[in-house]
RNA sequence: CGGGGAGUAGCGCAGCUUGGCAGCGCGCCUGCUUUGGGAGCAGGAGGCCGGGGGUUCGAAUCCCCCCUCCCCGACCA
C-alpha cells in the first residue's frame, strides 16, 4: 500500500478529548475519527487491524467446532418481548419503529436470535452440540462512552453461542471457548486474566470474564498474589471475621445525638465500628423497598444485593419514603419496621452478636440488637464490598484489588432464552427438552483499544506482528530512493508481506516520524546513502536506539523472516 | 441522570473580563531552493466565531434558550 494512498491524515497534536495515550495515537496515527459520541469511523490503518483481530476470531472459533452465520442488526422487538429483556433493559437499547409503526430494536447481542434459529433448525438430539458465532456490529445507548473505543456505543463484537442437549454439554463447550479465548489474546498479544463475575438477572449458572488489567479501566478486580483467586468485585469475595462469640444481651436504648454516621455513632459510644451494624435504605426499579444491612466497619456491594433481591438496578430510598416505613435517615434498622421491606442481612453481620443499631427514631440507637431475636430477616446473603488487604477466601493471604477492562466474557446461560422463544429437541429417550445455550462474546474494537494502551511508547503505537496493519513500513527517502524502493515493494509483496510504502515527497524526518507513530514492526529506509553502503537499511519498531543493519536487497527478505517470523 | 469543563480555519489555541477590521502556530495550495530526524524564502486559499433569539448604531465578546463534545460518579463487549 503506497502511503499518498492511504485516506487520512497523521496528526501532530492530538485533538481535545482524547484522554488516554493509545487512543490519542489512534487519533494522530490516522487510525481513526470521531463521528459523534461513541461512534467511529475506522480508517484504513485501523480497519486492517480490525480484519486481522477478527482473522484470529474466526480462525479459534472455527478451530473449536464453530461455524460462522451473520444474524440481523435491526430486531422486532417481539423477539426481545418474549424473552422478557424488552422491559427488563431500560434506554440503552435503541428503539424504533418502521413505516408501518411496527416497533423495533437494535441488537445489543443476539441470544433472542440465535435461540429463535435454533427453534426451527435443531430438532432432534442428534443436531447437538452446535456453536454458531458472527462478527457484527452491536449499537447499546450507553450512558457515558469514553476512552475512544474502550467504551462506544456502536462497535463490532464477536458474539458466539453454543447449543447443547444438557449442562454437562454445555460445561464442555464453554471450557473449550475459555481455552479459545485465551489463545485469541494470546495470538493478538494482549495479556488477559479471566476472572469469576457475576450472572446478571437474566439467570444463568456461570461467567468469566477476561479482563485487560489497566488503571483506566472500569472493573474493579479482587487479586490473591499467592493463590492466583481473581474475582469480579462485584462477586468476590473475603474471608472474614464474623464476629465476637458472646452470648445475646438485653436489648437497650441509648441517646445518640447527631450520631448520623457509623464514624460519629462509634466515637460517640467508644466502640469499634465492627460493633454497630448500618441499614440501607433502598428500592428497586419496581420500588420494592429494600433494608440491606452489613456490619458497621464493612461496605455494601450493590450487586450482590441487586442479585438476591432479583433487581434490575437499586437507588436509595427518599428522605419521605423512609419515613414513610416507619424508620429515620440516618438512624434506620429493621427492628420494628422489617415487614414493611424485603430485609437483607450480611452473612457477617447476621452472625455478629449485639451490635448496635439505629431505633428508627432522631437521636437514638439500640445496644445488642441481634438478627433474628430482634428482627427476622427476609434473606441472609453476602453483601459486602471486598476491599484491599482483606484476607482471601482459600488461601488468607491479604487480596488486593486493581483495575480492568472487560475485553470479553463467557456465560453458561441455561435455559432461559431457549424455551422464551421455543428452542426445544427431542431427545434420545423421546422426550421434549430445552436446549441448553452459552454466550461467549469479545470486543473487536475494544480489543484493538486495548492492544493501543498496552502497547506504545512515546513516540508512537507498536504494534505486535500478528495485527499490525503492515508487517513493513518502507521510508524512501530522496529521488533515488524513491526509484529503488519500487522494486523493493514488489520483491516483499511477491513474497506475501505486507508493505506501507511512504512515497511521499516528504523529509525524512517526517517520514521517520510517521511510521513510529504508526507502528509497523519493521522499519526499513532506502535512500542514496543507505544504497551507498549496499542496500536498505532495516531495524525493528520495537527497538528504536538499537543498530540499525544495512541489509543487500537479496538478503532482506530474509532478515525480515527471521526478526518477526513472518512467513516469507 | 447528577457534578465539572469546552465549542473561534483540517488540528492545537489566543481574542471575550472592558462590544468597534477575526487572529497565531501547525497543516493545506503555488513557485524556487532543500533532502537521514517534523526544512527555508516568497506568494496564497480556507471562518454562519456550535445554533436560535434578545440588548445595542454596532456582538466571537453582554443576556436568555437550545444543541454538541469531553472529564468525574451509578451501567456494559
Amino acid at each position: 500500500m503506497r502511503m499518498s494512498r492511504l485516506f487520512g491524515a497523521t496528526l501532530r497534536e492530538a485533538p481535545v478529548g482524547a484522554e488516554t495515550p493509545g487512543y490519542q495515537l489512534l487519533l494522530r496515527g490516522a487510525y481513526m475519527r470521531q463521528l459523534g459520541q461513541g461512534i467511529y469511523s475506522y480508517l484504513p490503518l485501523a480497519w486492517r487491524v480490525m480484519r486481522k483481530i477478527e482473522q484470529i476470531m474466526r480462525d479459534e472459533m472455527d478451530s473449536s467446532g464453530g461455524i460462522e452465520i451473520s444474524m440481523p442488526i435491526v430486531h422486532p422487538a417481539e423477539l426481545w418481548k418474549k424473552s422478557g429483556r424488552y422491559d427488563a433493559i431500560g434506554p440503552e437499547m435503541a428503539r424504533f419503529s418502521d413505516r408501518r409503526d411496527r416497533p423495533l430494536v437494535l441488537a445489543m447481542t443476539n441470544e433472542e436470535v440465535v435461540a429463535s434459529l435454533a427453534a426451527t433448525e435443531i430438532q432432534s438430539w442428534r443436531q447437538l452440540p452446535r456453536l454458531v458465532y458472527h462478527i457484527q456490529l452491536k449499537f447499546r445507548d450507553d450512558p457515558r462512552p469514553r476512552a475512544g473505543l474502550i467504551r462506544a456505543r456502536e462497535f463490532t463484537m464477536k458474539d458466539a453461542y453454543s447449543l447443547d442437549r444438557d449442562s454437562a454439554g454445555l460445561n464442555t463447550q464453554y471450557e473449550a471457548m475459555h481455552h479459545a479465548y485465551l489463545r485469541i489474546f494470546g495470538r493478538c498479544g494482549l495479556p488477559v486474566l479471566p476472572v469469576a463475575a457475576d450472572v446478571g438477572m437474566m439467570g444463568g449458572s456461570q461467567a468469566e470474564e477476561f479482563m485487560y488489567l489497566n488503571a483506566l479501566g472500569e472493573d474493579t478486580i479482587v487479586l490473591c498474589d499467592s493463590c492466583g483467586y481473581a474475582q469480579n468485585r462485584q462477586v468476590a469475595r473475603s474471608a472474614l471475621a464474623s464476629g465476637h462469640a458472646e452470648p445475646p444481651l438485653a436489648l437497650e436504648r441509648v441517646a445518640t445525638p447527631g450520631a448520623m454516621t457509623i464514624e460519629q455513632l462509634s466515637q460517640q459510644l467508644g466502640i469499634p465500628a465492627e460493633r454497630t451494624e448500618k441499614a440501607l435504605f433502598l428500592a428497586t426499579s419496581d420500588n420494592r423497598f429494600v433494608i440491606a444491612v452489613v456490619r458497621g466497619d464493612m461496605q455494601l456491594n450493590e450487586a450482590k444485593l441487586a442479585s438476591v433481591v432479583k433487581a434490575g438496578e437499586l437507588r436509595p430510598m427518599t428522605v419521605e419514603e423512609i419515613s414513610a416505613i416507619g424508620s429515620v435517615a440516618g438512624y434506620g434498622s429493621p427492628v420494628g419496621v422489617g415487614d414493611r421491606a424485603i430485609v437483607v442481612v450480611d452473612e457477617v453481620a447476621a452472625a455478629s452478636p449485639n451490635l448496635v443499631a439505629g431505633a428508627n427514631e432522631d437521636g437514638w440507637h439500640l445496644r445488642n440488637v441481634n438478627v433474628g431475636r430482634d428482627y427476622e430477616p427476609d434473606h441472609v446473603a453476602d453483601l459486602v464490598a471486598v476491599t484491599d488487604g482483606q484476607p482471601c477466601i482459600t488461601c488468607g493471604e491479604p487480596l488486593r484489588t486493581a483495575r480492568g477492562v472487560e475485553v470479553g466474557n463467557i456465560f453458561k446461560l441455561g435455559t432461559h432464552f431457549s424455551t422464551a422463544l421455543g428452542a426445544y429437541y427431542l431427545a434420545e429417550d423421546g422426550t421434549e427438552k430445552p436446549i441448553v445455550m452459552g454466550c461467549y462474546g469479545i470486543g473487536v474494537g475494544r480489543l484493538l483499544a486495548c492492544l493501543a494502551e498496552e502497547h506504545h511508547d512515546e513516540r508512537g503505537l507498536l504494534w505486535p506482528v500478528a495485527v499490525a496493519p503492515f508487517l513493513v513500513h518502507l521510508c524512501a527517502i530522496g529521488d533515488e530512493g524513491l526509484a529503488a524502493a519500487e522494486g523493493i515493494v514488489t520483491d516483499l509483496e511477491l513474497a506475501g508481506i505486507e508493505v506501507l510504502f511512504d512515497d511521499r515527497a516528504e523529509r525524512p524526518g517526517v517520514q521517520f516520524n510517521d511510521a513510529e507513530l504508526i507502528g509497523c514492526p519493521v522499519r526499513l529506509t532506502v535512500s542514496k546513502r543507505s544504497l551507498a553502503s549496499g542496500g536498505v537499511e532495516a531495524g525493528l519498531r520495537s527497538d528504536l536506539d538499537g543498530k540499525r543493519e544495512v541489509i543487500a536487497r537479496a538478503d532482506l527478505l530474509e532478515w525480515v523472516g527471521l526478526h518477526t517470523g513472518a512467513e516469507v
